[in-house]
DNA sequence: TTGTAAGCGTTATCAC
DNA sequence: GTGATAACGCTTACAA
């Protein structure tokens, strides 16, 4: 492998000058650029990217740490990640946290050993932790999806409890008065904020008597058990909200199994969409947040920072949600 | 930042003690080791990756190049292969290539001159070029899901000829004699393929004459477009083969709007199972592969050629494809 | 506009 | 067991 000494050589100048070239940075003269480039050309000379970022200290590579990429939510983000980021000239690491504060933290760990100049953060847990951890090291983080209390800093998300609550409100206004709440994990402030929003909307309508929200993981199955458990209860639900799309996937397939209509016999309402390339027939009424666009505006909002153009103080973007009506939450009645 | 000289004048040795001690690489006693620990631990030390690789020559990263990420079987892969990965130790950078070489070729580089380790690749198109880019470099490759003539090369793949070959060999076992090929992109290994494997089991009936075949991008909107072509052509078939998921799920769309019920009046098979995770009724007879597996075996045979424990000669893994018969195929019946 | 010298923080090599 | 030295390939700081 030739260095940047052998372009050097070949070219007849200094080593520094071959930089300058290949970095655009400084003066060069039509003439020796061209004889630079050549050299480069015939040596089929490659820069060492890590020498380089030895010395510059910065790699050009941002770090993404999300629960789980398998989720289409958040396979979304990643995608508005890694398109924002690319053509940026920046490159993206990334990993699955499962919802594991430790796994969390052996992740930031690693991507911080590796300099990575920038992080964009779903943190598991609703504690500063992870974000003191990094801020310690110097490193630039942007949070993503969710919020963590007690600490400044830029972050990306939507309104879940708004969002949470207009879904409560429409099943209310179609005469709802016992619906019961799938929650995510009690950790995950996007579960907190949506129980909040749910818990809102039931006590302004004088229902709170009726609250009634089961925890669980944000996956399939929490969501079929905890359908499971909401139907054996007296009163039975006229209307269930899951937290997730997985969530009310696993509550779609409890009813199925149970042999309950939707929406004939109960109502369903959830948050998150499946993108329209997954599904020939959308049928649930849902919260959609705009998955694809968080993952861009969270990396702009990154490398704003890191190349200072940002505004010394932190941003929050909210960006809005999207109530979509389908047939699930089904039409106006008494019960 | 405390480097490896820091702590080795706290602890009163030599850096490259220090050095021996982090990796436990050559003898320390075992005095040293625990003065060296409670410098280590002392000034809050953290290793220079930077720097350890670029004297190494080994940076403990792979970099995973896929079309698109927004397909879940390339989610499915690319957890397979991040689980992998993180539990060897490694980090795992990931790109989008959408299908477009140009993309891929930049890509490629970006992640050469990163020095990563390894590369597990889905080749956009069946040339040479880019694996042969690779391997000058020196790095190694393992190919993933598709194929790439003409050289030797680790692989982990399934057999989307036979795959293909016995979806449509249930519709002739089912009466149909009409059977149109919603393809994938001509440049693709598994697109060529699935068509050669629809072409046998036409061919192998009889049915050479019948032969249908429409290609068009791995998207929803090729299926839907190419579902509508073949719909207005006479005679009409009576089955669809598409070519992998986003396809027929396209397909499944243009059927609905045409308003031509699956499958009393239209058989559909496909390539590619969605994840159990995503769907509340199954419907589709399909061809499944297991993806996450793909993911995770092409890393372990990665790994292993990265250490040196595989042995010499290239390893081609062909992995076995489940054919699961669902609604969408329909009944058997004369056509 | 170009070059010199030094150093980024590690580890390979060889010596003791 | 431990250490001195050089080197990995590049860029910053300063000089010419």
């Amino acid at each position: 492998m030739p260095t940047i000494h052998d372009v050097a050589k070949r070219a007849g100048v200094a080593p520094i000058t071959v930089s300058r070239v290949i970095n655009d940075s400084g003066y060069a003269s039509q003439e020796t650029r061209k004889r630079v480039e050549t050299a480069i050309a015939e040596l089929g000379y490659v820069p060492n990217v890590l020498a380089r970022s030895l010395r510059s200290k910065r790699t050009n590579t941002l770090a993404l740490v999300i629960t789980d990429i398998t989720n289409p939510f958040f396979t979304s983000i990643s995608r508005g990640v890694e398109d924002t980021a690319s053509a940026a000239g920046y490159t993206t690491i990334y990993c699955n946290t499962d919802e594991s504060e430790e796994k969390e933290k052996k992740y930031l760990q690693w991507f911080l050993q590796k300099q990575v100049d920038g992080i964009l953060l779903v943190p598991a847990h609703s504690t500063p932790d992870s974000v003191e951890f990094i801020q310690e090291q110097g490193a630039s983080v942007v949070l993503l999806d969710r919020k963590v209390p007690n600490v400044e800093i830029d972050a990306v998300r939507c309104d879940s409890e708004a969002g949470a609550y207009a879904l409560i409100k429409l099943l209310i206004d179609r005469g709802h008065r016992y619906i019961v709440a799938l929650g995510g994990p009690r950790e995950a402030s996007t579960a907190q904020d949506r129980i909040a929003g749910y818990r809102r909307a039931i006590t302004e309508a004088g229902l709170a008597e009726n609250e009634h929200v089961y925890y669980g993981p944000f996956t399939q199955s929490s969501g079929y058990e905890l359908t499971t458990q909401a139907l054996a209860h007296t009163p039975s639900p006229t209307a269930l909200f899951g937290a997730n799309n997985f969530i009310s996937i696993g509550a779609m397939k409890a009813l199925r199994d149970s042999g309950i209509r939707v929406p004939e016999e109960i109502a369903v309402v959830s948050f998150d969409d499946l993108p329209p390339t997954l599904v020939v027939d959308p049928f649930l009424t849902v919260a959609a947040q705009p998955a694809y666009q968080m993952g861009q505006k969270a990396t702009e909002l990154l490398l704003n920072r890191l190349s200072g153009e940002a505004p010394q103080e932190c941003q929050e973007i909210i960006l809005p949600i999207e109530i979509i009506v389908r047939q699930s939450s089904g039409p106006v009645r008494a019960y």
